[in-house]
RNA sequence: GUGGGUAUAGCGCAGUUGGUUAGCGCGCCAGAUUGUGGCUCUGGAGGCCCAGGGUUCGAAUCCCUGUAUCCACCCCA
């Protein structure tokens, strides 16, 4: 039990660990040319923070933190997500101070107690970016731009892109009163959860999970009917632009998003086999929900790292190695010990990457070992190589064996 | 929350209708004339057979309970 990880988490190690590392330092590559800043926030935060912005009447909020009280009795709840930390984080040090707009993209794990399977973690990691302070819909297309390039870069295909129009405030009440009138026709076939939804966030019975809510949902009046001007012309010049910009995508009125900061526009990327890698929206009331100030129309996004694995998993996708070992320096004998060391040292610090000998093995022993973890060239420094002051590199593909003097190896590798 | 599969060596798996010393492959360590890997051969280490209970002369094997893990639905990332 003790050397058992807990239910829904991961350690990273080994190969997954190095793609992983290949798919930040492409996000982070990403983000300079678009001139988006790295932020960093807490792992966890008040957790009136995520029942403001999330919202009380999502899943995420009702079933899925983890929440505790610490010791000075505060309410504190690992991160579900992204977006919320990074606009507190806005807030309270005054970046919208700044030329705006501001851009801000994360690397987090976030933490959702739910039922483990593939590609579901209760624990998993988030590429994100929000895009601050802009109305355009060229935020929602430069977000739309730099995932469409990630996933290109990376290497996998066939990632659809899925577009709606929640609407605002405003349209949400129309739409609230449409979707309640059609809903209270066969409230009695409601489970009392969504009877109970219908009085706060009837947009919430659109994706409950009882057989016969669905049903019934599976008729209801769409979102995308209520919209007012100013979020219909939004959407068409969000459409208009994706497709000027030859961006494929495909309206998908079913797209509501789990999280009740969305308004205008959400999306999602969507696999072949209808697996989200990475989904988002706008949220232009958030900043109203976390502080009673002045709103700031925002976008953003959250990528799953573990996803990306997955799929390129999936997809058989081969993400660039690890640097190969180039020379194994094999010491025999204890006097050869601190020369030998300080050979590998001076090599290291030439930046070329070098194994040597910690366990005093035979020579034998330490050319399995170079062979093992696939060295490129290995040489044995030993009496007579010291008093030599020279010995021989061997290629281990080529098996070709080259004499050379101690001062030269560092340029015969750096050649 | 609902429903399936799996649990035996570090890893991947066998294990007959219950039968006494639990196997195979890979990996690991060592050796095959003593300072040179890969291939081959030989040897070796390494198991409370997930846990607890039950049936039986006898359980890895049958029954019950629990736990872990994987997967599906749903939702998501």
């Amino acid at each position: 039990m003790i050397t058992q990880r807990p239910k829904g988490t991961q350690d990273w190690y080994g190969e997954a660990m190095h793609k992983r590392t290949v798919i930040e330092g492409l996000a982070r590559k990403l983000c300079r040319t678009y001139n988006i800043k790295e932020v960093i926030t807490p792992v966890f935060e008040h957790t009136i923070l995520f029942q403001r912005s999330v919202g009380e009447t999502t899943d995420v909020v009702q079933k899925e933190m983890y929440t505790f009280e610490d010791k000075g009795n505060r309410s504190i709840t690992l991160k579900p997500e992204g977006t919320a930390g990074a606009i507190r984080a806005y807030l309270e040090n005054n970046l919208y101070a700044a030329a705006q707009p501001t851009k801000l993209f994360y690397v987090t794990p976030a933490f959702r107690y739910e039922q483990p399977q593939s590609g579901r973690l209760r624990q998993h990691h988030q590429f994100g970016v929000e895009f601050i302070g802009s109305k355009s819909p060229l935020a929602e297309v430069e977000l739309i731009t730099l995932i469409t390039t990630f996933i290109k870069e990376i290497g996998l295909k066939d990632a659809k892109l899925h577009i709606n129009s929640i609407g605002c405030k405003n349209c949400r009440k129309n739409y609230n009163e449409a979707l309640n009138a059609y809903l209270q026709k066969q409230e009695d076939k409601l489970c009392p959860t969504c009877r109970e939804r219908m009085k706060k966030n009837p947009l919430r019975v659109i994706d409950c999970k009882v057989p016969s809510c669905k049903e019934i949902v599976k008729d209801a009046p769409r979102t995308i009917s209520y919209l007012d001007e100013e979020c219909r012309e939004h959407f068409e010049e969000l459409k208009s632009l994706l497709t000027e910009l030859h961006i494929p995508f495909e309206v998908d009125t079913g797209i509501v998003r789990g999280l009740d900061y969305y308004t205008k526009t959400v999306f999602e990327f969507v696999n072949a086999e209808g697996f989200t890698l990475c989904g988002g929206g706008r949220y232009d009331n958030l900043v109203h929900e976390i502080e009673e100030k002045q709103d700031i129309p925002s976008v953003g996004f959250g990528m799953g790292i573990e996803r990306i694995l997955y799929f390129l998993e999936k997809e058989g996708v081969e993400l660039i190695g690890e640097p190969a070992i180039e020379l194994y320096v094999g010491i025999l004998g204890k006097e050869a010990k601190a020369r030998g060391y300080q050979m590998v040292t001076t090599l290291r610090q030439a930046g070329i990457v070098v194994e040597t000998d910690y366990m005093d093995r035979s020579v034998k022993a330490q050319m399995k070992f170079a062979n093992k973890i696939g060295a490129k060239n290995t040489v044995i420094l030993g009496a007579d190589e010291l008093e030599k002051g020279k010995a021989t590199i061997k290629n281990m593909e080529t098996h070709e064996e080259t004499l050379v003097d101690f001062d030269k190896i560092t340029e015969y590798f750096i050649k």
